[in-house]
DNA sequence: CGATCTTACGGGATTCGTAAACATA
DNA sequence: TATGTTTACGAATCCCGTAAGATCG
């Protein structure tokens, strides 16, 4: 049985209508059309659903037994239709986004902001991670997409720069490097540095720096989060090396810029090539590329 | 949109299958035209549902999100169809019927007890009423057909003799009018004659008696229940006239044949003329055309 | 290069509407 | 007789299948 919709449309119309003709009105059909669909559906169902007369025409047994169950039906599948299309228009959705620390607690969060003000439906899911794991979870489609560096991307996934993020020294305030405007490597390399895990894109790109000059860092220590580091920095433990979005306060802090090409980080969106996005998570990236372009450090 | 339903299993089918080509195999379809079904769909839909790439095709959010409620919608469309099948195989159903008190005591109880043998998913509902209420409910559509009298029969009802019923005085064992095989109605006129309920069909064909032929009966009792006629009768306190089959048990009474042309009645099943009977009803009908005939009085 | 999905197009089935026939009140 | 349903039939539409095209591994 083909195109079973239409044919419960029709003895559902004529049911509630109890007339062919005013049925056949209301479905913008001619009656007989109306005749042979609810034929085809009594002769499918094995059952006469109604009783006709030239002059009343009145539901069977079978009829009203089949009615309730058959509108439920068209009530599901508008409810089907009507869901898809809430999706599509942006009214319900989730977006599930993987995105670097340094950019979860800067400019990530006002940009999202945003997005929940303009799509109230569409809920938001953030996962916070290291930049490899990033690039992991965008390649197996766990997250939609993702904000991270360039660096070390694997083929497969686009990048879309947004950001122009570098490193920067933070020094205690009583600190003697606070008299310079801008510091080399050598002279960083006096000092004891506090750096993130050595699992972190930020730790990563330090490595990388000191590697490249062939200078090597005095031993320091070591913590998880910026906050953490940057607390540590406060109490004149030592310096760090973090990008120049990660402070969220400068209290206690000065922050130098390094003079050495390295140390610039390009953030951008990440995806998987070829493979579109759901409507909710394309638009998130839109506004995100836009949003994040427009007002990048902060 | 027309013909959602096909739709619907087409992407399903992809959807569970994981290939255009397998899923056009199950179908029995053209992979191309599972292409265009699904096409169709999202279209209709206004979202995609599958990630179509020429070696993977993967679900999209959107298509998971509406996979599980088109599931449960043509497993609900498969139930209102074996529902409607049930109905028609005679495996569910109601079936109502009003019949007389005396068939209902009678003859009708072993050939209900057939029909639920043959039919154990069909519900039988009997309505024991007089006469006139039997054709008013099977005109007014209360019950499916009913079990009568021709007597009065309003026309658009129409009327299948199964049984023939006369009417036979009822005496006790002690009585003079026992010395007779036959009584007429002149006999009958001397005696104390204990009745049923003035809207009784068998009152009614007593009186009708009595008036034809110009005699006029002894003050006598009168009852609803024709077991409580019996009763009285039984102890004396009269004779009664009520249908041959009334009598559950002859103990302490004489059946006395009646020996006049009125007394014959025609009993038989009521329904609408014209009317379709629902196919439970058909059935039971039949049944009952069969069984009431074949085996007539008690 | 092979497997798979998509597009293009011709043939066939289904469905629609008009008009006539039919059936009841 | 009048109204409303059904049947008959021609026309338009829709759908399917074959074949060619496109795409990724």
């Amino acid at each position: 049985m083909k195109n079973s919709i239409q044919h419960i449309q029709a003895f559902l119309a004529v049911a509630r209508t109890g007339s062919f003709t005013k049925a056949a009105n209301e479905l913008h059909l001619s009656p007989s059309a109306l005749t042979v669909q609810v034929q085809q559906l009594e002769e499918w169902l094995g059952v006469a659903l109604l009783d006709r007369s030239p002059r009343h025409v009145s539901i069977t047994a079978a009829g009203m037994d089949a009615r309730g169950p058959m509108e439920k039906l068209l009530l599901d599948l508008d409810n089907i239709v009507t869901g898809s299309r809430d999706l599509a228009a942006l009214r319900r959705g989730v977006v599930t986004i993987a995105a670097l620390p340094s950019v979860c607690a800067g400019a990530l969060p006002p940009a999202l902001r945003l997005f929940r003000e303009r799509f109230a439906g569409i809920e938001v899911r953030l996962h916070d991670l290291v930049a490899h794991r990033i690039h992991a979870q965008v390649r197996s489609g766990e997250v939609d997409f993702g904000i991270g560096v360039r660096a070390r991307l694997s083929h497969g996934l686009a990048f879309e720069p947004v950001l122009n993020d570098r490193l920067c020294a933070f020094v205690p305030l009583d600190h003697p490097l606070t008299r310079h405007t801008a510091l080399t490597l050598a002279q960083l390399a006096d000092q004891p540095i506090i750096l993130t895990g050595r699992d972190s894109s930020v730790r990563e790109q330090v490595d990388a720096l000191f590697d490249d000059t062939r200078l090597s860092m005095l031993a320091g220590m070591e913590a998880n989060y910026m906050s953490t580091v940057l607390a540590l920095v406060r109490q004149g433990l030592g310096i760090s090396i973090l990008p120049e979005s990660a402070a969220d306060s400068l209290e206690g802090l000065k922050r130098i810029t390094i003079d050495h090409p390295g140390v610039n980080r390009e953030i951008g969106l990440i995806s998987r090539s070829g493979q579109p996005l759901s409507p909710a998570a394309q638009r998130c990236f839109e506004l995100l590329n836009d949003e994040l372009s427009g007002a990048p450090q902060n």
